[in-house]
DNA sequence: ACCAGGAGCCGATAC
DNA sequence: GGCTCCTGGT
């Protein structure tokens, strides 16, 4: 054996000494291809840890033969961290990365081979939009019928499913030539010819920017490694052990990449007296997973990759974990219950040591409002009472709208709290302007980012200095850029435009210049670029409050860039900008051993993997949680139950279900009825605190009390005062408790920024993945006194230099509005479950008119002067002034406290009196 | 070319 | 409640 001597030996003793019996076998298992199968918190991370030391030092493996695979960046952090300990520093240089990360690398490095120069750009999801919908209107193509979102979906399932643009275009649209100038798309039989030719054109457009969408970094690997047989053959000498975490969540193109990579298909023979998979022959593949957490087949995965993974990879061994090592037996038997409502699953027998521990507690609100009021509050009880720490509380929801109320809620309660994903940094505007200077500075090819930039900030460059440039650009065959380089050839061209023009095309170049000479010194470009650019000049210039905070993320991100500088040897602008591409949401998360002092609140999606002593799962209710979109197809209830399995594993000891029987979405309120996974969850698991919501027990009247009411007494005493006078009526509207606690003071400062973006999340724990060792962000230290200091005080934690506060601005609260809209009561007893209950109206409206045609038939001869008109928004109103425009006449309206409005009869919803 | 205001459209989950 | 598109006016 030749051990790498920079790796510490473990003794087998120290690997598997605290494992058990099939874990301590996965560890040590001999052979080409290995499953760990098990249900949820069986152990498979550790267990896939372990392994990677025993390969090291067991099977005399070199760090850098390994590849593994992680779901997220923050997973790969805390894997190498955890190697680091086990193996030592030698760890920080292994391939510990997402399958995105690894590709970026891969192709960094070998793209060439494949077209890819070596600035290629990545496309985040708003970009390829703005590509599609170009392409859409160059193409003639209704964006009303065929949204940019729908095309884009189809086409990332043709990638996902490694369905090139060759095969689609042969069997829809065999005519079609990508780049063809001028090409408008005619009465298109089959919707498929048209998905097919917006693909050939987007993947056309795509190559001569030199960029790449997120699925592409999967497929061009792919692709890279099945056309070139050397590079393929670098990488099967290479990667000797490849090993993949949640491989249920796996689509079809990360399943060839691993196959490819491993050269499976190769054919060659392993070397026979090798102690693992020696040099050469197929890499040897663990992959861990579990089906009945399978979370994300919207993009792609495909869960057959684990079931039929035995098949798939010749001599597969399956081990399966059954001892739950996180969880009571409560929790579990209810997460057991749930999940045993899928079909054609294999039934698991998954057990704790752990005894049965507390109930799960059930709370059935009123509204989203009281629901966040009484999960706010009861956290804050745990704290107080039971020394709960915060950051042992995460809050789940199925959908990111549902922060709001629940971040309002603990707003009121003085609970600090963290919120993970929603609106990400990266995608706020002012810092997508910036970032797109950077991408435009690093490939100018990339004609979607110069465009961006052209007229940010405003310099006269509307669209039709654009168009003009396109279309000189495209008839030369030239690049949105070369055509601004070359302006002054083109033709027609004003001096008004042409001017600016070239100032921006002088400025870019400089910009250039001092980006090739700054390249190892992200930061200072960043700051070039926010200065030259005008980009920071306009907003601090701005007297909207909003711009303010914008100049703050932008002295952010140029932190964050000098932070990326520090941690990273190779630095590069280009890295940078991977960087900044590939954050996740879970990026945001706390480090785990750090204690924030706050709770967490995130979707169900970000908290796979995740574990803490106390979950709330919220939004308990049909159309919520399941979502509406989901409950009609079997597979797609399925998936949503595998998420509520999901969320209730996430519970360590104590597990709080909640709902909300009335709903505000869309500005309206809707009747919420109680979700189905409720019903699956046996009732002896539960202790209800309160099991009907006011308005559900009005309709099955007083005296009865609750329909079984086992639990229904303890506890209620605090809620009962809220149900009788704060719950329904009045309560809604104007909620009671509190006093004008509801009022703005409890906004002020950057509460809010601090606890979203605040602390750790953009500054040192993002970037520790990238390359070395996480940035100490240990000095961050955990904080504890009253609660408002600890929000004011978190923004200023971590990075050095600039911390922002985020528009505080616009975020007031405003008490839901009911407008008696749930007088007609459906008479569904609260726990029928099972039907669909949102009384929103189908969705029958076969051809949306666009704004352009549509027309209400009013007639401008049938009003006067002094009429009486009743508008939807405004209201009541009296006629100042009708003038005959024909279709475009006007009427002018007094609306009293609403004012004056000038209104298009036309299109205005309003009604003669 | 740019701004303001109004109307209508939507809206899951995310690398 | 939030975002985008549209319009008319500057
Ligand atoms: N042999 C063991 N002894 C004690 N604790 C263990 C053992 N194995 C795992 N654990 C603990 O069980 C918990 C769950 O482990 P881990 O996160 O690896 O599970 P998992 O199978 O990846 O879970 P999930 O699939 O739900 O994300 C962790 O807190 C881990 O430390």
């Amino acid at each position: 054996m030749h051990n790498d001597p920079e790796v510490i030996v473990r003794s087998p003793q120290e690997l598997i000494g605290d494992l058990n019996e099939q874990q301590a076998q996965a560890v040590q298992f001999r052979g080409p291809a290995l499953l760990i199968g098990a249900g949820a918190g069986s152990g498979k991370t550790r267990v896939l840890t372990r392994r990677i030391a025993w390969i090291l030092t067991r099977f005399g493996a070199w760090p850098s033969q390994i590849l593994a695979i992680t779901f997220t960046n923050k997973a790969a952090a805390e894997m190498r961290e955890r190697l680091s300990t086990l193996i030592g520093p030698v760890a920080q240089r292994m391939w510990v990365s997402t399958f995105h990360s690894a590709c970026v690398r891969i192709l960094r490095r070998d793209g060439e081979r494949i077209g890819l120069k070596s600035g290629f750009t990545i496309y985040d999801t708003a970009d390829c939009e703005r590509l599609v919908k170009l392409i859409a209107t160059d193409f003639n193509i209704d964006v009303k019928r065929y949204t940019p979102r729908q095309i884009l979906a189809r086409i990332s399932d043709y990638k996902n499913g490694l369905t090139g643009v060759r095969e689609t275009l042969a069997q829809y649209a065999p005519d079609f030539r990508p780049g063809t100038r001028g090409f408008r798309i005619g009465h298109i039989g089959n919707v498929e010819e048209l998905y097919a030719i917006v693909y050939a054109e987007y993947q056309h457009r795509l190559a001569l920017a030199n960029a790449v969408d997120f699925d592409d970094l999967i497929v061009r690997t792919v692709e890279l490694l099945r056309t070139q047989p050397d590079v393929a053959e670098y990488y099967r000498r290479r990667f000797r052990y490849i090993l993949v975490d949640e491989y249920q969540d796996t689509n079809h193109a990360q399943y060839v990449l691993v196959r490819e990579l491993a050269g499976v298909d190769s054919g060659e023979r392993p070397s026979s007296d090798a102690v693992g998979a020696g040099r050469q022959g197929p890499a040897w593949i663990t992959v861990v997973g579990d089906s009945d957490q399978s979370i994300y087949a919207f993009r792609g995965a495909d869960i057959s990759n684990i079931q039929d993974f035995e098949q798939d990879f010749p001599d597969a061994r399956t081990i399966m974990l059954e001892q739950n090592y996180r969880s009571t037996q409560t929790i579990l038997d209810a997460a057991n219950a749930v999940i045993a409502h899928n079909e054609g699953r294999k039934p698991k027998k998954l057990w704790t040591a752990a005894g049965k521990g507390a109930p799960i507690t059930g709370y059935a609100a009123d509204t989203a409002q009281l629901e966040a009021h009484w999960i706010a509050h009861e956290i804050r009880r745990l704290h107080e009472e039971e020394g709960v720490r915060y950051s042992d509380v995460a809050v789940m929801y199925r959908a990111n709208a549902q922060s709001r109320s629940l971040e309002e809620g603990l707003i009121q309660a003085h609970v600090p709290y963290q919120l993970i994903g929603g609106t990400k940094f990266y995608e706020r505007r002012e810092v997508k302007d910036a970032l797109a200077y950077l991408q435009a500075i690093v490939n100018p090819a990339d004609g979607i980012n110069m465009r961006r930039i052209l007229n940010v900030p405003k310099r006269g460059l509307g669209a039709r200095a654009e168009s003009m440039v396109t279309v000189w650009a495209d008839e030369r065959g030239l690049t949105f850029w070369q055509g601004i380089e070359q302006a002054d050839r083109i033709e027609g061209m004003t001096t008004r435009t042409l001017n600016p023009l070239k100032r921006f095309a002088a400025m870019m170049t400089q910009l250039r210049t001092f980006a090739a000479e700054h390249d190892r010194q992200p930061s200072q470009v960043v700051a070039e670029v926010l200065a030259q650019s005008g980009l920071l000049e306009e907003l601090q210039k701005s007297t909207d409050p909003q711009d303010q905070s914008r100049v703050e993320n932008l002295s952010q991100l140029q932190s964050v860039a000098a932070e990326y500088e520090q941690n990273t040897p190779d630095a590069t602008l280009a890295g940078f900008l991977e960087t900044t591409a590939l954050v996740a949401d879970s990026d945001q998360l706390p480090d785990e051993a750090e204690d924030t002092g706050k709770v967490t609140l995130m979707t169900l999606h970000t908290a796979k993997g995740l574990e803490y002593p106390v979950v709330f799962l919220t939004g308990m209710e049909q159309g919520t949680f399941p979502h509406s979109r989901a409950m009609e197809d079997t597979s797609e209830l399925s998936e949503e139950r595998r998420l509520a399995y999901v969320g209730i594993t996430r519970a360590k000891r104590h597990l709080y279900i909640t709902r909300a029987a009335v709903r505000a979405q869309w500005g309206r309120a809707s009747e919420m009825m109680p979700s189905q996974f409720l019903d699956e969850i046996p009732d002896e698991l539960i202790d209800w605190k309160r099991r009907e919501a006011g308005v559900e027990r009005m309709r099955s009247g007083w005296g009865r009390g609750s329909d079984g009411g086992s639990s229904y007494g303890r506890g209620d005493d605090w809620d009962a005062g809220l149900d009788e006078f704060g719950g329904w009526d009045d309560g809604f509207a104007e909620p009671s408790y509190g006093g004008s606690a509801y009022g703005r003071s409890s906004y002020g400062s950057s509460s809010y920024g601090s606890s979203s973006y605040g602390g750790s999340s953009y500054g040192s724990s993002s970037y520790g993945s990238s390359s070395r060792g996480r940035s100490s962000s240990s000095a961050a230290a955990p904080r504890f006194g009253s609660a408002a200091r600890e929000r004011s005080s978190s923004s200023s934690s971590g990075n050095g230099g600039a911390h922002f506060s985020y528009g505080v601005s616009g975020s007031s609260p405003t008490s839901t509005r009911s407008s008696s809209r749930f007088g007609s009561a459906a008479s569904a007893s609260s726990r029928s479950g099972k039907v669909t209950t949102r009384r929103t109206s189908p969705k029958s409206s076969p051809k949306p008119a666009s704004a352009l045609d549509k027309d209400n038939r009013l007639d401008i001869n049938d009003f006067h002067v002094g009429d009486k008109v009743s508008h939807d928004s405004f209201g009541l109103g009296t006629v100042l002034e009708t003038q005959d425009k024909g279709r475009n006449s006007i009427i002018t309206v007094d609306f009293g406290s609403d004012g004056v409005k000038r209104l298009m009869l036309r299109v205005a919803p309003i009604e003669k009196l």
